[in-house]
DNA sequence: TCGATGACCTCTA
DNA sequence: ATAGAGGCCATCG
């Protein structure tokens, strides 16, 4: 495994693509993981924990999850392309956000079968 | 200051 | 496949 400097030097290609405009006043992190969710292109999905890795966060998927839910929603960002590392959509199966997430997934041709995308399905963002 | 929470992950068994 | 333990850390009451 890489040091984190060459780490973030890894990912710098997938943070210049991002069409994210920086938000003034956010933290770095906050804003790093707002880039790589932004750069997640249409049909592809990963995980929170790749999130956080490709934000040069290894380790703090939690904080991937946070970003998202904290979110501006000028943004506009494809949030519905990020899923657990297991597959699953993380909202309750009841919830109105869980069915908007299939809902979009589905639109860009994601296969969604019981609340969940196969694992092959994730991509780790540091192929594109 | 402290304990609880959470759009999570990885390792073990 | 499933379950528990530990780890992570910004936020919040």
């Amino acid at each position: 495994m890489p040091h984190k400097k060459s780490l973030n030097a890894l990912f710098r290609p997938l943070a210049r693509t991002s069409r994210v405009p920086a938000a003034a006043g956010e933290s770095v992190a906050l804003q790093a993981i707002w880039d790589v969710v932004g750069a997640i292109p249409h049909g592809q999905v990963s995980s929170y924990g790749a999130v956080a890795r490709a934000a040069g966060l290894p380790g703090r998927a939690r904080q991937a999850g946070y970003a998202l839910r904290t979110a501006p929603a000028e943004l506009n960002l494809p949030w519905h392309r990020v899923v657990s590392a297991s597959g699953h959509i993380s909202f309750p199966a009841s919830s109105r956000q869980y069915r908007e997430q299939v809902r979009r997934l589905r639109a860009e041709g994601v296969a969604v079968q019981d609340g969940r995308v196969a694992r092959q399905a994730l991509t780790e963002l540091t192929e594109l």
